[in-house]
DNA sequence: CATATTAATGACGATATCATTATAATTTGA
DNA sequence: TCAAATTATAATGATATCGTCATTAATATG
């Protein structure tokens, strides 16, 4: 994800960037209140980290000029202890949350995803689930019930996306994009043969079929969870 | 989990024993500081306790003496209250946490699990550099310079197992038993075979050759970042 | 310097995975 | 109920990746 990070104080700077970094994003850094708000009314982020005492402005400032122009993106406040009413002022510039100085990483890296998860698509998770099905992103590995089960990169790949969009039904344009990276129409019916592959190897394992298909609409991974 | 406890008082050594058992941890217990050490150099744990006050050495001298050893274990220090500057203390032996006592059960495992919690994904980086080369674990992507380069997944999980040990000297057992997942010897050179793919495809994007070769040890993927 | 040892790379057949096609099964709507 | 539309799966040939072997290159040692 593409975070934009504002904040005037290099050895937090640091850590922040430091941080969000090694959970996999991107950081872009600005130090003052110009910098930043033009960083942020240009580009599109994920995800904007705001400290409130910069040397020429301050974050709430920022907040409210990004909301003025109707850029939805969300923010998180960095606040020094003393600072008073933030909560309240957060609200009333649209931030998202705030966060108070000193912090550790894992407080940093908690309300970022809590955010991002709440906002929009639930971040890059390591571990997905879906009932008795669970893949590791990490390890790349794929267990039914506890046990492994070997899956091609193609048939990894596409039971990753199902995975991520499980419970919502995904059509074979999306699919074709988002798993094969083809932005045209091939003409067969490659989707439904990799989805057949995967049923069957779910099949060999437990009862439950987890794809459900639906008719000229695509394809849902269905489960309460 | 396999936890050291290193602890001469003998009330404190029961329970912290008690506790983590009937937390479904296996637990050996030292009680002195020279037997603490030898344990600690001579096993795998995934956690180790150490009381500050030992009767032949403190807590700190045996942490030191751990990580001077390469050994990264989580260790969690106790401290006595009346003991000063136990956090800076902590921090320069390479420490992860304290505690002082007294302490109850429910503050002692809040930090046993806070602490392997953390040192357990945090072992697992979504992204792994060293110089120009760059993986993306999530995305299992490659890239040399900026520009993406195709892996097969053989070259992948070796590549990814020379960057999470980079700068250190791997042997092919090692490689074949963590990449391969073969614990006995294949009498051939599939992993020599496998290194020069990689360099190859290294070499067609940058001048440095990472992969260093150190003869009769194995290889290492070398930077200095 | 000569030779033995170790590592690097080219080449090859076996196998796995690929996209596609053909055919069977299912669902829909007249 | 029956044909048309849609989806599921079996089958196939093409290609990529696999492990192995053979050969060449590099390095160490006497």
């Amino acid at each position: 994800m593409d975070v934009l990070v504002v904040e005037d104080d290099a050895s937090v700077r640091t850590l922040v960037k430091a941080v969000l970094e090694k959970n996999g994003n991107d950081v872009r850094v600005a130090t003052t209140a110009q910098e930043g708000e033009d960083y942020a009314l240009n580009n599109k982020f994920d995800i904007i980290i705001l400290d409130l005492g910069l040397p020429d402005g301050d974050g709430f400032e920022i907040c409210k000029e990004i909301r003025d122009h109707d850029i939805t993106t969300p923010v998180l406040i960095l606040s020094a202890e003393q600072e008073t009413d933030v909560k309240v002022k957060c609200l009333k510039v649209g931030a998202d949350d705030y966060l108070t100085k000193p912090f550790n990483p894992e407080e940093l890296m908690a309300r970022v995803e809590a955010i991002t998860r709440r906002s929009s698509d639930g971040g890059a998770e390591q571990i997905l689930t879906c009932g008795d099905l669970q893949v590791k992103m990490l390890e790349r590995e794929f267990t039914v019930n506890g046990t492994k089960v070997d899956l091609t990169n193609n048939e990894f790949n596409l039971l990753v996306y199902l995975l991520k969009n499980k419970n919502k039904i995904v059509n074979q344009e999306e699919i074709a994009e988002n798993v094969w990276d083809i932005h045209f129409d091939t003409q067969t019916n490659y989707i439904n043969v990799y989805i057949s592959y995967l049923r069957k190897k779910i099949r060999d394992h437990t009862e439950n079929d987890y794809i459900e298909t639906v008719r000229k609409k695509g394809f849902v991974l269905r489960c309460d969870d």
